[in-house]
DNA sequence: CCGAAAGTTAAGCTTGGAAT
DNA sequence: ATTCCAAGCTTAACTTTCGG
């Protein structure tokens, strides 16, 4: 009984999963499953490959600039995170610090548990290609990572160095399905790094995320879109964002912003499934963001 | 602007072997 | 024999470049 049938059930796996949460969260938008992000890792992203054996790398936001320099692994190589799992990964770490307003957070005690949390598939294998392959490798990457944020404005310069941890500690039993636990796995957030995340966190929903985690791109236009939007709220006019400015904060390695504008442009059609009041208008020139609905309705 | 091509990453499927 | 994993394989998506 054989699963053939090329044309029908082709059509594709990944764009009915973003249809159905697209259809969950326009019906259901109290449902909402509230994680943060913290407003400086919007602003800035990490990258979306591997940047390979390279010293630091860099995104600049007008005056604010992100460098992370990558912990250096065994055969002289740098080792950044990158790609959608430590994006993932940075979303848990801001929720749980946000509220649980501590530097020291658990995983919990189980692994499949927080995979799914994160928005991963525990299920998918053990292999190098697999998640949970990907995710202690990304872990290791990210947990080990300096982030550092330079601000330079005319006569005043500030530079802050942040390792992403200071303290780990995992118990990875992975041998047998009974050892699958974390125990009592846990991380403490670095001391600045934890004062960055938690003091402006930017609310989205964890449905979005998971509908959108084959992108990189997408995700961080998700966090920094429903960013832009409270911002054009609270100042009661349009955000108006010139492309190349965008290009150079989260812009993938795009050798030309008209490249850079078209795929984003794409990205945002698809972000408008999962975050149906946005208002986009775009130029050749600029995006221009309206105030609207924000992403998740607000506290009560 | 559009679409093709080349290179990466994500996700599902298959297989073989160990444990039950 | 059946179940469960680890590992490998294949295909679909995504990223980036480039030329018409």
């Amino acid at each position: 009984m054989p699963r053939k049938d090329p044309d029908a059930s082709k059509s594709s796996f990944f764009l009915d999963k973003l249809l159905d949460a697209a259809v969950d969260i326009k019906q259901n938008p109290e449902a909402a499953e509230r994680v943060y992000m913290a407003r400086h890792l919007v602003q800035c992203t990490l990258p979306h490959s591997d940047p390979g054996n390279v010293n630091i790398w860099r995104r600049r936001n007008g005056n604010v600039t992100l460098s992370i320099r990558p912990h250096i692994g065994k055969d002289d190589k740098a080792l950044y995170p990158y790609g959608s799992i430590p994006r993932l990964l940075l979303f848990w770490m801001v929720t749980e610090a946000t509220r649980t307003k501590s530097r020291r957070i658990t995983l919990g005690d189980s692994l499949p548990d927080f995979m799914r949390e994160i928005g991963l598939n525990p299920r998918n294998g053990s292999g190098e290609r697999s998640d949970v392959a990907r995710l202690k490798e990304q872990m290791t990457r990210l947990f080990t990572a300096q982030i550092n944020v330079e601000q330079a404005e005319e006569a005043h310069e500030m530079n802050v160095y942040m390792p992403v941890t200071s303290k780990t500690e995992f118990w990875w039993a992975f041998k047998t399905s009974a050892d699958r636990s974390l125990w009592d796995s846990w991380i403490e957030l670095g001391e600045d790094f934890f004062k960055m995340v938690t003091a402006s966190p930017v609310p989205v929903d964890m449905r979005a995320l998971r509908a959108l985690k084959r992108s990189p791109l997408a995700l961080d236009l998700y966090a920094w879109l429903t960013y832009t939007v409270f911002a054009a709220n609270k100042n009661k006019a349009n955000r108006i964002v010139p492309w190349k400015g965008l290009h150079d904060q989260m812009g993938g390695e795009y050798a030309r912003t008209r490249d850079f504008r078209s795929k984003t442009l794409e990205a945002i059609k698809k972000i408008k499934l999962v975050y149906p009041a946005l208002v986009i208008e775009s130029t050749d020139e600029y995006l221009i963001v309206h105030p609207a609905k924000t992403a998740i309705e607000s506290k009560e």
